[in-house]
DNA sequence: TTCGTTAATCATGTATACATAGGCGTGAAA
DNA sequence: TTTCACGCCTATGTATACATGATTAACGAA
């Protein structure tokens, strides 16, 4: 097992988050922490320090009268959630820009879009280290805003992992479509940078909303592609059914 | 006692929260639970279970090794989550505009700008009544935006008392400040209705975005005034001394 | 048959005892 | 004097028994 967690709470953590994740718990299903308990072999404690938890990450509701329900996604939430992505991390762009981030901070940003760059340039594409380096993108951008509300809130939201960053660049079967997305998405990348260096704040907004456009064409092509067969390993595999 | 819960934790929840927001639990502070179980007379089950939602509300932090921490606020944290705020409703009403509001909806928005016309037309201005109106505009403003998503995040952002709509509204020591800035937010009220009902996505964005503004300008003047006489009674009570 | 009342059941709420792990201080040895 | 190690102490982690409240099923009476 890859996972390691100390305390009983944190293991039931990680099994039910994967399990929502999975699409083995749907939404709308209500958790009993008796069951969960006897599943995983714990008291009923643990389980409830682990479901409070996951309702804090938003994979599950409190239900009106106590106790957790799954919360159930459907294709609209996963939309908007990707563009309310794009609308916080356009703030963060903005903010960086019209307050000016550190020289050192440019200096990263411009060898994190090097290192893109360099990947890109090879067939086939290191998707792993692609990802890689696109999530410590977007970690920096977020810092180069200077704002720690803002980063919990995108915090928050990205906690989803359909809204992450560098969701959809593991999926399987979407190959080439993908592949020519990268080039425009890291253009775009670039521009933003370009964009916070010269205080462009409202461009640097308007580049990195629209940089999260990518994310939701890739929903669209993934649920219109035969879904069926992908839907096990896809990350759109808790999408209400 | 205005507040009547039935169980220990919801009491626990309801007197936690409001230490916190009186200052009476300064920012950093560690709650431990057998403390707090002693201090409320009642174990630390229920205890625990209040600590976790207040996890979930923001105003706790989970420390490190286990455990909760107030959480700290300063004035760019409140600054910059009221402009979130601004970001969050101005994407409510450009989806709000984009994908049409009810007609119903249209004529609940002209009605409560109405009543509030009336409220404003009456010297002194009846300011319990306007933060009723205020409130329900507000409301409307995010139903209209017809997305589950973005309602969700924005609950999230204005559980934090000094980024609701009607923050400061009922805070002592603004008086006349205040009610000229009632009627230049009024009139936003409008123009972001008229936005919307005219399908003009971009303008209703900026003018719900420019509203929050107000506030902002409310905590510059409230942070520049003698500070100290007023913070006992005002919502900024739990900023980091 | 239908309605009401009661009893049983189940899920969460609560208290509490014990386990464990991390931190801190004190001690001894180098 | 410094450092390491041991052990206590404290706070959270865990298990579990019991309480409570809500829903449901069953039974009886009208």
């Amino acid at each position: 097992m890859t996972k390691s967690a100390k305390t009983h709470a944190e293991r039931a953590l990680i099994t039910l988050r994967q399990r929502i994740l999975n699409g083995g718990l749907s939404g709308g299903t209500r958790l009993f922490e008796v069951v969960l308990a006897e599943e995983l072999e714990i008291s009923r404690t643990p389980v409830r320090a682990a479901l409070s938890k996951l309702a804090e990450e938003g994979l599950l509701d409190r239900a009106k009268g106590g106790g957790f329900v799954v919360r159930s996604f459907n294709l609209a939430d996963v939309m908007d959630t990707i563009e309310l992505r794009g609308v916080l991390e356009g703030t963060a762009a903005r903010f960086a820009a019209e307050r000016g981030a550190t020289p050192e901070q440019l200096a990263e940003a411009h060898s994190i879009i090097e290192s893109i760059d360099g990947v890109l340039s090879v067939q086939p594409i290191d998707m792993s280290e692609y990802s890689t380096l696109n999530t410590r993108f977007h970690a920096l951008l977020v810092r180069m805003s200077g704002s720690d509300a803002l980063a919990r809130q995108i915090d928050r939201v990205t906690a989803l992992p359909f809204a992450s960053p560098s969701a959809f660049l593991d999926d399987e079967a979407r190959a080439e479509q993908l592949m020519s997305n990268l080039r425009v998405a890291h253009e775009q990348h670039r521009a933003i940078v370009e964009a916070i260096a010269h205080r462009e704040g409202a461009r640097a907004e308007s580049l990195a909303r629209e940089h999260s456009r990518a994310a939701r064409r890739n929903v669209t092509f993934l649920t219109s592609v035969d879904a069926e067969e992908h839907k096990g390993a896809s990350t759109l595999a808790l999408l209400r059914s």
